[in-house]
DNA sequence: CCGTATCCCTTAGGATACTG
DNA sequence: CAGTATCCTAAGGGATACGG
């Protein structure tokens, strides 16, 4: 068996991107915030409010987290009265609905599966 | 404003899919686990060889929940002399083919972007 | 309103050793 | 080979309170 090797490195190769993946997006709420911010959520209790059972705490640092990966932008506005900050999804987020709607449809279906619990063939 | 409702709704939708999809997949090892899986690796030590840094435990643990979430079956072949134990993919596992295909695309380009680091326009 | 600081608890997961 | 048992640490994350 000589493709032995090709197989190794592939699933080596698709390990290491997951990784990579699971790294930045992984945890109970990095992709959920970011689906709040592109839904169109910006403020900081805004965005506490949309995602439900997130602490300020853990809102705040999960946001540090995703600007240094690039994936959103933190922008203060001095010009209003009670100085206004709001986090923006980034150019590069947008590369994340793929991932997003995949998850999410995936999720939506195995719910479904667990469910409505459908006699499956084996 | 009166799209908001349609909005918070979508929101809440994705929210609560990924959530689900989350909670089946989420942590560091089950889709590692599942990508091994399809990569053709069925044997426990196998596995546990092919997944770098992962212990007996927590791999035996895994693969119980992959399987009530329905995504292996672990099959035990008596007839062989020291019986052989086997974990494969269900077909319903094909399901997470897009995922780890989309998830570790992400993760590639994720990584060069990182590394590679090109001045990106704000 | 936008967070940070503390404190504490729970869980994921690592190490090692051991059994059928 | 295929796991289980134990033990332990680190990290994630919740609660509350407080400051700019």
């Amino acid at each position: 068996m000589e493709k032995t090797d090709t197989r190794q490195v592939e699933c080596a190769t698709h390990l290491a991107s997951v990784e990579d993946a699971i790294y930045v997006l992984g945890g109970k709420w990095k992709l959920r915030i970011m689906i709040a911010l592109v839904t169109g959520y910006h403020r900081f209790n805004e965005l506490q409010r949309a995602i439900e059972g997130i602490s300020a705490r853990v809102l705040s640092s999960e946001l540090k987290s995703l600007e240094l990966n690039g994936l959103l932008k933190r922008v203060v506005k001095a010009d209003q009265t009670p100085v206004v900050v709001e986090y923006l999804p980034t150019e590069y987020a947008e590369t994340l609905k793929e991932v997003i709607a995949v998850l999410g449809n995936w999720g939506l279906k195995h719910k479904k599966r667990i469910t409505g619990k459908i006699s499956q063939p084996a």
